[in-house]
DNA sequence: CACCTACGTTAACACCATTTACGGTTCACG
DNA sequence: CGTGAACCGTAAATGGTGTTAACGTAGGTG
């Protein structure tokens, strides 16, 4: 990938820029709030020096919301593997699960990664959006649903311009390589789906929803199972819905 | 409604104390952030002064967050009165156009109502939720459409049990009064809807979509028009979807 | 009138991000 | 090999936050 940090300035460099990194995180796995001073404080540093490999407090989160994107992403991987390969839906619904089970353990990394105001700040945080691991694993994951099992996906000519563009050009974490342009009406489908399932976690986790469905995860089951015949299974619910509330039992 | 306070006292207290509120709500509007020291020095006070008043910060921010709801509440229900009252469809989707509006124009209010944790803290905070102004709007809407078009709802012995439990004593915004016990499945098709209209606005709101799609509102009317059905609503796409757009385009 | 409660003040504490000026290391180059 | 510069850390200071404590002072009440 990247060249080799031949210097010994610029190993010691890196290596400090992934230890405040890895810092941040047990910060957040302790359950403590991310800030410059706490980070700097662990690691034995004052908080000024955080300035020498940092922009701003803003640049620390963006860093760190992108590796616990991956991190968690390798989780979400992790319960699909536990299914064979060709069962393409099974691995979905699983991965699905694992991001909500994810959510509710580290609502604190959730609100960084998934409820951070992106909008108002400009490009170098919107790439980040676009490198995105989650999104590219549940892309990849309908991607080989539809191969398998090939349900109707919009045609690009259907789609609003807007749309239209959005799908053939994407700046949102969503795999197109791999996708023929006539085909990526199956993004449109992926945007609908990651909406539903968006909308379930984030009203979960926020708390804007009544404890006991929390709890239960119903409303969540019903959220993927309803979408779930768009993907072309409804003829695996009863079996997709025992994987799901299999491991959300755990 | 409360006891009329007689003492002049009382009423003073009540009198800053909705200034407190404004205040608040003014300096959100400015596009300032909420703060204590801000809302007191708009006040011509000092911030300390304001613990007479507000336990804590946050506090102060689910006062404002539950005020700013239902201000925005008749907003939405502006929107649907531009139609007669007997378009039930249009007016739903007319308020829940306005609903996206306003949380683009005021996102700081819309994370303060909508994306403000609240699973952390104990009873009086979720005592609130249930009186959500949106949430009643937006259930009373739908149901005006289950009462005149009679769509399908599921048997609430069909829901599972958390489910039941759920939509029989409703900890969350849902205006159950008016509705039969036997009828409480509406409230489930409620809350599939609200999960969905949530998803598509917060993913919005937050920017962690196309830009070019959140500046047309596809994938926001899409979820719309693909949740329509549900409610009985599926040979009325064509008209809903002008009703939306062109709300939009204001 | 006296009392006392409620309301506001100032001062202080403990955080926070951020900027500045300064000192020492480490590297690279003449 | 030494010298200069780039780099990395520091302490100090600025202005912001929520919050607590001690104190005075007006208001209404006995």
């Amino acid at each position: 990938m990247t060249v080799e940090p031949t210097t010994r300035r610029e190993r010691q460099r890196e290596a400090t820029y992934a230890e405040i990194v890895s810092t941040s995180i047990a910060l957040l796995r302790d359950g403590e709030d991310l800030s410059l001073r706490a980070v700097a404080q662990r690691m034995g540093m004052t908080a000024p020096a955080l300035y020498r490999y940092v922009a701003s407090y803003q640049e620390l989160v963006d860093l760190v919301a992108y590796e616990v994107d991956r991190a968690a992403t390798e989780r979400f991987r992790a319960a699909a593997d536990t299914l064979p390969e060709d069962d393409v839906a099974g691995r979905l619904c699983l991965s699905a699960t694992a991001f909500r089970q994810w959510a509710h353990e580290s609502p604190r990394e959730f609100g960084l990664v998934f409820a951070n105001p992106i909008a108002d700040t400009s490009c170098a945080r919107r790439e980040m959006l676009t490198l995105s691991s989650s999104g590219h694993l549940f892309t990849d994951q309908m991607k080989a649903i539809w191969e398998s099992n090939g349900f109707p996906i919009p045609a690009v000519e259907d789609l609003p311009p807007a749309a239209r563009e959005a799908v053939l050009d994407p700046l949102i974490p969503a795999e197109s390589e791999g996708v023929a342009e006539a085909d990526r009406g199956l993004l449109w489908v992926y945007m609908q789906g990651w909406t539903q399932l968006y909308g379930i976690v984030t009203l979960e986790v926020f708390g804007h929803m009544d404890p006991r469905l929390v709890e239960s995860g119903d409303l969540f089951v019903d959220t993927i199972l309803r979408f779930a015949p768009r993907m072309g299974l409804e003829h695996d619910l009863d079996r997709l819905e025992r994987l799901i509330r299999d491991q959300l039992a755990d």
